[in-house]
DNA sequence: TTGTAAGCGTTATCAC
DNA sequence: GTGATAACGCTTACAA
């Protein structure tokens, strides 16, 4: 340890200096009602001149709580999560609360650790993203188990009870594959995520749904369940289709990123978006207004996503019987650029 | 405070079920070379089986230290520093600290705050990376004299004494400027930021050096200094240089997404890239491989620059007398792609 | 090899 | 209104 860290000052010292006692110290400093005007001014004045600043640690200690909210998220540089996450440091510093991050790296083993670590540090509630390997709970049940309260936020567990805060992913993609059926699209192919995940289970459904309400027949050969959907795979897979002479005129992706891939394809191939192919994605990221055509996309609110399950968090944590598990469902909005946009 | 919160198991509580003293079962627990074997087994055994997890509050406060870093940003939802936070928590989790992060959203009066509040948890050491209004260090020196290890990260003050992670803003702009003039540049433009923060300041002083290497005259009419440079801005400035008639033939930008900016204004004016405009950014941000034609970019290692500060941040709280401030410097890259490639 | 006891800085409960 | 005192759960001299 660095000997060099000053000693700091404590109420003891300041109750030392103005001859009261320590109590009376810790009174004044919270304003309690039984302490006098002057006495109350007097040591709030000394501890602004000795520069005391309270002890979080022994505080905690003694009041058996902290006031740090833990997050476990797979990847903090991911542009959703990092909005996630900002919307849930703003909320909670100006609730008072502290943010202490975990990332699973999308790491069953990672996420057990990370879980155990906050759970250590007595957090006063857990805000929790799934990390893609992840399809045991044993490590969170736990967590619930001992009273602290845990909010799942957009990946969440596939039969675990517990608060959710999300999107509706269905209905989502329901209204992105209807767009594309509403400019004409007819043969619609899917990008879609790791079928191990609710979130993309449930875009996948959205996306049958619209084509059935539509009386458009199926065509399983256009779908493409990928358990690391990036830009590359949007990519060949677009080219496969294409290439396989089974072209589609219309591409719904779940994931931004793929739907940048496909376009990049139809590029490389002299296809013309959106009038041969349209396209649109999901989570309307930065890159959508980057890439030529800009991107349709469905717009996903993840600042309000972290700020809302912060809100939950702190209600639940404060209650004195624990509500029944309640899921919060964030409004999504279509957001129509060049790239799906065939009529007026 | 929710009633339903579980009490814990203590070392108390082991030690009563084992016979035992307490002090027996924390050195058992922390693998105390005194401990005997089989009370070492029993121990851990009995832990295991009542669920005992360390009361890190209270082991804390008695050893007056916190394995807690404190990280403060302008913005979590930045790519830059979404990826310098990635850095930092993925090696401070692997050394066993836990990350605690907020945000000052560039402004220097939430900075000053968050520092108190990191201050206040004892964190272990700080990271910092500038909001864009600080040019005031009271909050930041405070902590240093009391001995808490402060790292100032990518956005570093001006004057201030302290040791620093970060690349060499001047040299790497002078290379992305060489190889522009390399290219058959000669009328180069520069993109630049803030003249109140150094890096964007160093940056500039690269480009400049360039220019006169070269025996190239400045223009200063060629020069933009942003207070907050973007897509918008680069966007603007390009097509202002081009309608006055002012036309450079390189654009060398401090930010990669004001490039983008002036990608967009050649695409919509008809302006060849790389032929009649050649571009390089910094940064290396996902869009350089977004955008059309590909963004060459200085890269900046972002993790990397996270991994060594908290390295740094680690040696120097471990040691009995403080090092002297010590700046790091990281490597960068020249990543040339098509929007800067005339020559083979 | 293990036990005893003091104390980290607070706050809550009683008493005065 | 204020003070004395006992925790909170852990670590660490010092004793045994």
């Amino acid at each position: 340890m660095n000997k060099k860290r000053k000693k700091r000052v404590t109420i003891y010292d300041l109750a030392m200096e103005l001859k009261v006692a320590p109590s009376t110290v810790s009174r004044a400093l919270q304003d309690h009602y039984s302490i006098g005007q002057d006495t109350r001014d007097a040591v709030k004045q000394l501890a602004l001149k000795r520069g005391y600043r309270t002890n979080t640690m022994a505080s905690n200690l003694r009041k058996q709580q902290t006031t740090t909210i833990g997050v476990l998220v797979p990847w903090i540089n991911h542009p959703f999560i990092s909005n996630l996450i900002s919307g849930i440091e703003a909320e909670a510093r100006a609730a008072g609360y502290e943010v202490i991050i975990s990332q699973s790296q999308d790491s069953y083993k990672n996420e057990v650790a990370n879980a155990r670590a906050l759970f250590d540090s007595r957090i006063h509630a857990l805000l929790v993203s799934l990390a893609m390997e992840t399809s045991e709970y044993g490590h969170l049940t736990e967590i619930v188990q001992s009273g602290t309260p845990v909010i799942f936020v957009d990946r969440v567990p596939q039969k675990i009870e517990g608060y959710r805060v999300m999107i509706d992913n269905a209905a989502t993609a329901r209204v992105a594959t209807q767009h594309l059926i509403d400019q004409g699209c007819r043969r619609i192919a899917l990008l879609g995520g790791a079928r191990n995940q609710v979130i993309y289970q449930e875009r996948e459904s959205g996306y049958r749904k619209a084509l059935c309400e539509n009386g458009i027949e199926i065509d399983e050969t256009l779908i493409l369940a990928s358990n690391r959907l990036n830009m590359d795979e949007g990519y060949h897979f677009t080219r496969h289709l294409f290439e396989e002479g089974n072209r589609p005129d219309g591409i719904f992706s779940t994931m931004d990123i793929a739907a940048v891939g496909a376009i990049k394809y139809a590029h490389s191939a002299g296809i013309q978006i959106p009038q041969d192919l349209a396209v649109i994605g999901f989570n309307d990221d930065p890159v959508c207004e980057i890439i030529e055509p800009q991107l349709s996309s469905m717009s996903h609110p993840a600042a309000d996503m972290g700020r809302k399950a912060l809100q939950q968090a702190l209600r639940i944590a404060n209650l004195e019987t624990p509500l029944p598990p309640k899921f919060v469902y964030l409004d999504t909005g279509l957001v129509v650029r060049a790239s799906s946009l065939r009529k007026g």
